[in-house]
DNA sequence: CCACGTTTGAAACAATTGTTTATAACCAGG
DNA sequence: CCTGGTTATAAACAATTGTTTCAAACGTGG
């Protein structure tokens, strides 16, 4: 039990300071003090401070992973071959992201932990997450292919990370925003809450017009 | 002149690395040996690093205002009390942001770094920006408010913010979208296609029909 | 109870960090 | 040609980083 609790609580300091703070300001120092473990023992346990990053983070993709794929296989069971709609699909995976967290830690730290690895610049954490849980995004994408036939591939590609973008940026910086409306508008917002509202919208752009045809490249402007 | 030399030098390499690497991953011994200046010349000139990070910014973002309110004042003649299109606004900032580092450094970096500022997690660096650059996002909003009348201003809030999310998102990791994008289905994107293919997107998603009302807390879930 | 592999503990290591210091080079104005 | 303040340089500083070492403590199977 004592190693068992020695790896737990190292992972579960680690990813409230992690979010917190940012990987590289977070020190070994910090995650082993405030967990009151020795600070030998991240790299005893995990071998390094790379690896226990990629841990803290397995730690909730696989679960999620293996329950996302289990309510795609549901969803396509129930629809024996017919196109799922758009709505079932998003409606699906947001059940999925906010069921996991909800089990143990804050979805807060989850999301923001996420936005972290996006925004890592150099992005070998996004490639470690790329490779080993490409799989279910793939298939999740297949089916949005399905659901949305008359979007070109290229502006689905492109308006699903749009969306992407949306979801990482507002629940990563949550804390932030929550106080700002909470000041301004006076309303305590929840998680569900923002779910609630982000359902209209993601729809909403998924469906949006297509846009106009690109203008002839007079003079080509480089990015 | 070789003052001059030294301190832009240093910004011209400073934000290349920061938007590359990020702000801690990025040492000062990198920036000073990349730009061919002494190690003390940034303790020197900027005082910190810290400060030399807050200029970077503000080299970007001094310009940018300048403009961005000389757009809304020539909006805000052309339309005479009248209230601007939301089209027209959103326009006007996307032109804005297109303009001002199109004519020093490529707008990728510019995102790249307004994206790391905000996932910065403390976020001291989003209180600089707030405190200091705020006003004309105040203004803007204040506008876009006209212009969407029918939404709740809470709703308003959370939709420029999703909104900020997915450019913010889709800028700053336009070089990884890009790669992929190219791969997949072989078409050369440039920002401005990006923000053509934005348009009907954010507008879409402001004028998206209203959430449905929260459900009956049954039992509150953290967040 | 003993012995052995596993885990913990305190200390030291080597490398890197931002910052400061003291000296030299520069370059105008008298 | 000095002289004054401004800028550049090299070196050192103190602090912090991730990682390693090696001995002590632990716990389980013989």
């Amino acid at each position: 039990m004592a190693q068992n609790d020695t790896v737990t609580r190292i992972l579960d300091t680690a990813e409230v300071l992690f979010a917190e703070r940012g990987f590289a300001e977070t020190s070994l120092r910090t995650i082993t003090s405030k967990a009151k473990v020795n600070l030998a023992a991240v790299n005893y346990h995990f071998g390094s401070k790379k690896s226990l990053i990629q841990s803290v983070f397995a730690r909730y993709l696989d679960p999620f992973t293996e329950r996302f794929h289990g309510a795609l296989d549901e969803l396509e069971a129930r629809y024996a071959g017919k196109t799922i709609p758009l709505e079932e699909l998003l409606e699906t995976m947001a059940r999925c992201v906010l069921e996991v967290p909800a089990e143990r830690n804050s979805l807060k730290v989850f999301m923001r932990l996420l936005g972290l690895a996006y925004s890592q610049a150099q992005g070998h954490l996004r490639r470690y997450i790329q490779e080993e849980y490409g799989g279910v995004f793939t298939r999740f994408t297949a089916l949005i292919r399905q659901a949305t036939p008359e979007l070109p591939d290229a502006e689905r590609f492109w308006r699903l990370h749009f969306m992407l973008g949306t979801v990482i940026f507002t629940l990563s910086g949550l804390d932030a925003l929550r106080d700002i409306a909470e000041k301004d508008y006076d309303e305590h917002v929840t998680v569900r809450d923002l779910v609630r509202r982000l359902r209209p919208v993601v729809v909403a752009a998924m469906q949006a017009p297509l846009p106009a045809p690109a203008p002839a490249p007079a003079d080509a402007q480089e990015a």
